[in-house]
DNA sequence: AAGCTTACCTAGTGAGCGCTAGGTAAGTAA
DNA sequence: TTACTTACCTAGCGCTCACTAGGTAAGCTT
């Protein structure tokens, strides 16, 4: 004791940082992109040395697949509450899809995180390519399958479910383009309300 | 003459090549971004030294506006005729659309230049956040200016047209994603016509 | 108390980054 | 023919990058 009184007190709290580093690091990425990103900005951000950082996760890349599969499992957990209740016609699927999107418009970071990395992702070179291709696919497949099951839905023979699912993702994305980019000019909420209006008075027509 | 026929003869041709310069940049940008492109890879690509693609933009950045402002520009371009045909309702608007798209579809790289470089521009920071902010903001305008002019369009009192406009914007590059990562499995065209479809069919009810 | 594991640190390393300084030679105008 | 501009080049600068080697000390287990 008497020979650390005299130095600047440093107190060294030593537990898993796990967490905290994929906190930061989804922020950091969020905001600058993988590329843009440094591991001296995250090891700033979460109070470490490079080195310190580098001790949970052995490479940038591997900061990289951390943050995807811990924010794609927490994404697809919150899906599952759609998936589970029961709803009988498009009317009531977009009801609770509406209510997903309005949940997560709280969480812009978590929007912004995953649209800037899948536009860094188009090459196939980008280490998480394949991770985008196959979110997107599953993606799609899962919506398919919620409109394949709506009972009521009177199906009108000219519309494949595959290109609606296509295209209810397309509106997500590109809406979270627009308000990210200009949050005061666009509205989340009404714009996915218009389209959810269009949709359901055709299919219901 | 004498004494340069004993080196190995380099043609040195000398001209203007900021075109070219524009081109292979907008090539390297579309695959790796702004910040994953290097100054090293254009001047490879150009068959230049970067001292000697700096002397004809003196900073990335530049090249970046340069890019920019020349693909825009012609982008812009092509919306004319769009602007200019004459149309009365909804079905003949989206019908061009549909033409000015496809025709983009056939120069993936552009496509590919603008998603990939609105991702990396979502903060406030980057270089180019300015120009798409201002970009989406013009195109929404365009979109409005041109639904009101429908003279036969029997204008739905519920609808928003700058909402709708936006759900236009937002659906094109939401296409445009899925597709460019996985071209085999979304079509632009089938599911760009399913939109329009159903637009059109609410619009006109 | 001894030994082991975990959580870090300091101090590098080579490679690559954007960019600059200062040239040289080809083409153009007077 | 001279003077100027344009189109490049070589060399190198300071910085930052992701990552490594090799430590030390805290805490847990035996």
């Amino acid at each position: 004791m008497s020979q650390t009184i005299h130095k600047t007190i440093k107190k060294r709290v030593r537990r898993d940082r796990t967490e905290e580093i994929l906190a930061e690091t989804t922020r950091l990425f969020s905001q600058h992109g993988f590329q843009g990103t440094t591991l001296s900005m995250i090891s700033e951000a979460v109070g470490l040395t490079e080195a310190g950082v580098l001790h949970y996760f052995p490479s940038k890349i591997h900061l990289l697949q951390g943050v995807l599969e811990y924010r794609d499992k927490k994404d697809f957990e919150k899906y599952s509450i759609l998936l589970d209740s029961e709803k009988k016609n498009a009317r009531e699927l977009f009801k609770l899809l509406k209510g997903v999107y309005a949940e997560n418009e709280k969480f812009p970071e978590l929007i912004q995180l995953f649209i800037v990395l899948v536009g860094e992702s188009m090459h196939s070179d980008h280490p998480s390519h394949d991770f985008f291709v196959s979110r997107y696919q599953r993606g799609r497949e899962i919506y398919v399958q919620q409109l394949a099951s709506l009972s009521q839905l009177k199906i009108r023979s000219d519309v494949d479910l595959n290109e609606l699912a296509t295209l209810i993702m397309a509106v997500i994305d590109g809406l979270h383009i627009q308000w990210l980019l200009d949050p005061e000019k666009v509205d989340l909420a009404t714009s996915f309300d218009l389209f959810a209006k269009i949709v359901v008075s055709y299919l219901e027509e």
